[in-house]
DNA sequence: GCAATATTTAGATATTTGTCTAATTATCTA
DNA sequence: TAGATAATTAGACAAATATCTAAATATTGC
């Protein structure tokens, strides 16, 4: 688990934008970027950083790939939180 | 509260280091940068960062400035983060 | 196989950001 | 008040990053 990788693609408004259109379900590339006033290609960045760091996931379906929520990084990113701000049930470590 | 600023806060290495060193109770400026090798300078950066996205404290003591973890915006960071990882329990939205 | 559509990759550019040195502000103590 | 210590602010610079256009790759359907 690249907590590195995590935190970076979250910090992006448009990326969690995505992560947020993502969660009624899967959707094409060509779906998630109707909502963005960007270009496919910079989509493709914002998407390329969300996989890195495991936060999608994706399909091809034909002609098309299809990404949807990798919803067990959930897990992971708790437990970050969680180890960052303690006292408050949890304690172990692993930084 | 500034989602973004938080995000971009936690997005550093750094910054997540000093909150963990935060954890186990208040320390002056002088005393976070013994652990790290960067200048007092660019520390100073990232405490500005860290408090602009209200994720520490200070206080000043006499000549020193005491830091200290601003563990109420841990419900603020938890709920972000239900929020864009849902189906686990609760609902909401605000983004 | 070829044209059309969907998406990614390559390369360029402007902005942001982490770091540094030097200078400034605030506080303490002699 | 002067000197020392703690920390921040100012200004510069290099590295990272979000975006774009153009080109490449993958897939479908004729």
């Amino acid at each position: 688990m690249k907590q590195q990788e995590v935190f970076k693609a979250m910090a992006d408004p448009t990326r969690r934008a995505i992560l947020k259109r993502l969660q009624d379900g899967a959707l094409t590339a060509g779906e998630i970027g109707e909502t963005f006033d960007i270009t496919a290609a910079s989509l493709s960045h914002h998407f390329a950083v969300l996989k890195r760091a495991d936060l999608v996931r994706t399909e091809r379906r034909g002609q098309f790939i299809v990404y949807s929520l990798n919803s067990t990084v959930f897990e992971d990113l708790a437990r970050m939180l969680f180890d960052l701000f303690p006292g408050r049930g949890r304690s172990g470590d692993q930084s």
